[in-house]
DNA sequence: TTCCAGGGGTAGA
DNA sequence: TCTACCCATGGA
């Protein structure tokens, strides 16, 4: 089976997938033979499929990809429309980011880097499977963030028949019916198991609903108090995710960034916060992109 | 041993 | 709003 996917030019995939630490991360893989995103999906049917995209060719406006999809069984009209969505989710397809392109043009810098077509940066499907890895990544080395992750998928999560070494993402019930001892001794997550199993009990009773923020017109600001009223998300990790749902005016201050600008920026002397957030004031509503692709360049 | 990683919760001021 | 202190885990 296949899905056709479609984005406005320009858009460099394979230059995306690498640009955001989450294709490393379980159930996404980058095929380095193939070029492709591969992908373990649990469908709302229960349904588990393994899906791979890669480039297929493009037109004057437009850049084509094709999502190969493997299941036990062929799927239905309506699993192949929840595939497509939410892979056009993932990739940011239906993003705009025109006005962060004209303003990067007039950074010679910047624009050398993301002109070609970056910016997309790779997220999950759900917000819960965002949220859990972005406080997966916190007062942590991304070596143990990696672990985590694939823990909790390979303890937690529905198999993919054909191959049942490949796993979806746990669903926010899956996480909640874990028991508090597995999360600790098994997946080793440390003092963010009672935080990442409590989240994950209040979407799976309904008391909290996440998925709804996808696609709320909440201003950031509103966004983010509902962010941080979960536990285990503070400051760097609610902006982290407003980056995650599209607003990319708030920078995500963490030891990395803090590293590179007073390297960059201050002469190896570490200035107050206020200061070191300043040197991007002038991005407005694409500051996490700019210093996302100062901190790669 | 101690420190600290792509921090955050809590208590006390 | 700011500060100290604590929090599991694992590598340096």
């Amino acid at each position: 089976m296949r899905v056709e996917l479609r984005v406005d030019k320009p858009y460099d995939f394979a230059q995306s997938m690498e640009d955001y630490g989450w294709i490393s991360l379980a159930p996404c893989r980058w095929v380095e033979e193939s070029q492709a995103l591969e992908h373990v999906q649990q469908l709302s049917s229960g349904r588990v499929a393994l899906v791979q995209v890669r480039v297929t060719g493009e037109s004057d406006s437009a850049a084509h990809l094709e999502a190969r999809v493997e299941a036990a069984a062929s799927l239905s009209a309506v699993e192949l429309a929840e595939i497509e969505s939410n892979l056009r989710w993932m990739l940011r397809l239906d993003e705009e980011f025109a006005s962060f392109y004209s303003l990067a043009a007039g950074d010679p810098l910047l624009w050398q880097q993301v002109g070609n077509g970056r910016g997309r940066l790779l997220r999950s499907p759900s917000l819960f499977e965002d949220v859990v890895k972005t406080i997966c990544t916190t007062n942590t080395t991304w070596r143990q963030t990696v672990g985590m992750v694939e823990r909790l998928v390979q303890f937690l999560g529905s198999p993919y028949p054909a191959d049942p070494g490949r796993r979806a993402f746990p669903t926010p019930a899956q996480v909640a019916a874990a028991e508090p001892e597995l999360l600790q001794k098994e997946v080793r997550l440390g003092y963010r198991g009672p935080y990442i199993r409590q989240l994950a009990e209040e979407v799976a009773t309904g008391q909290r609903d996440l998925e709804g923020l996808k696609c709320n017109p909440l201003p950031a600001a509103e966004l983010k108090k509902q962010l941080k009223s979960i536990k285990g998300v503070g400051d760097y990790a609610a902006h982290t995710l407003l980056m995650a749902l599209g607003h990319y005016s708030a920078l995500a201050l963490d030891s990395e960034m803090r590293s590179l600008v007073t390297r960059k920026y201050f002469n190896g002397q570490p200035p107050a916060d206020k200061e070191l957030l300043a040197v991007y004031d002038r991005w407005g509503e694409w500051k996490y992109l700019a210093y996302w692709f100062d901190l790669l360049t």
